[in-house]
DNA sequence: AAAAACATACCATACGGTTGGTATGTGTCA
DNA sequence: TGACACATACCAACCGTATGGTATGTTTTT
């Protein structure tokens, strides 16, 4: 948190400052209740770079957006779930990393274009579109494992990779309100158990098969745990 | 709730408006954008009537919480998901039902406790857990039903009636996020779709199967349907 | 030198909440 | 029965503060 020196001035320091502090307010307070004295005084900045940066607190909203998605998607595209060779052991492996992060407290795993979107879709049309976008480019990185997962295994689906990817993003969306709700993480981590039965159901993959067969990666997970 | 008193007829006549006016505009701007003066303003009541029945906005949040906890605890005992003899059948058309409500504009069809929870769950635990009393009340009605189907089915399950009651909320809950990302109340109903999908995976139902045997209920909705 | 990146001081308003009051109903007991 | 004490429901005006935003600098980088 400490500011860069003067003469190695990271560019646009205070912005990036100013978008880590949203990421973290807003996660845990709602973008209404973030005001900007709370962002400035986060970021240690005054409010004059802070609309020197932004035009408006709108602008804020649809930036921190835009950095989440930026951040969030060269989190996912370096995460381990990848590595299988087996399509479906990728998506499945894509719910149990998911799952494994689902750790500690609620504002540090919960999603913040889902928080702002649940919030301004009707006020704040720019925030909303961020947000969406954010969300549904996610879900498109799943696409492609899902449907080359369906070919290679001939299912005939009544439902499509786009579909069954939403319906992904869905079900974590609604594990975080049910966790904030119940002030549990562990109702979100149950939801996706439950998601996890669904794919395996749509592939005709039981949990008895071989787990090295199908999801080494989540193998990994569990050799890995405590 | 609302205490029956002998005496004033009329009691409370702004309190309910206050409440009414609260449900309204918390689930179309969120609770902190919601101002008391915006809320008194839609009561056509004024701001010393307001904190004469709540005694902070806070105050009012729970209220809301518990009003939309009575309003809709009666709205789906009265709802006609119930009808089906069989309590399978009970189930997949309390999914077809709570798709069918999924109409209109999105701050007319999605859920208040979901919302605020979702957005004050770390500021205000009072209204969180208030939101939790009501979501989790809710799930509970569906957990008898599910059940009786799992024993009368003698499924052996490696699931709890009570977490797949709580995952159809959290993907109920999810969806309206979509749905609100994406602009879309049709987000919502795809979520729902691949519910029912797993609930019949879960009870080896398949679509093949004569609806008028196992979803009476469904099938009304689909004959009155235009 | 130009412009980008900050900082300081300030503003109008909207915010949650308080104050002091009125009108009306209700229980009580002489 | 009536008058009195008390409670409830509601209102208009006001208060201190926090809010998003601006005007005008100063410093730093190119």
């Amino acid at each position: 948190m400490s500011r860069p020196t003067k003469h190695a001035p990271e560019r646009g320091s205070a912005r990036i400052r100013l978008l880590e502090a949203a990421r973290d307010i807003i996660r845990e307070k709602g973008f209404s209740a973030t005001s900007v004295d709370d962002l400035c005084r986060a970021a240690d900045v005054t409010k004059g770079a802070f609309f020197h940066h932004f035009g408006s607190k709108e602008a804020l909203g649809v930036a921190a957006a835009e950095f989440w998605a930026e951040t969030t998607s060269a989190f996912f595209a370096a995460a381990p779930y990848h590595e299988p060779a087996d399509p479906l052991a990728r998506v499945l492996a894509y719910v149990a990393f998911r799952k494994a992060i689902i750790a500690g407290a609620l504002k540090e795993f919960t999603c913040l274009v889902g928080t702002m979107a649940q919030e301004v879709y009707e006020s704040a049309p720019d925030i909303r579109d961020a947000c969406g976008r954010s969300i549904f480019g996610h879900t498109a990185t799943l696409e492609d494992d899902i449907e080359m997962a369906r070919q290679q295994r001939g299912i005939s689906a009544d439902w499509t990779a786009e579909s069954l990817a939403r319906h992904t993003q869905a079900v974590l969306q609604g594990g975080f309100v049910l966790a904030k709700a119940g002030n549990d993480p562990a109702l979100a981590r149950e939801s996706l158990d439950h998601l996890e039965r669904y794919i395996r159901h749509l592939f005709n993959v039981t949990e008895d098969d071989a787990y090295e067969q199908i999801d080494p990666y989540r193998m990994r997970l569990r050799a890995d745990a405590p």
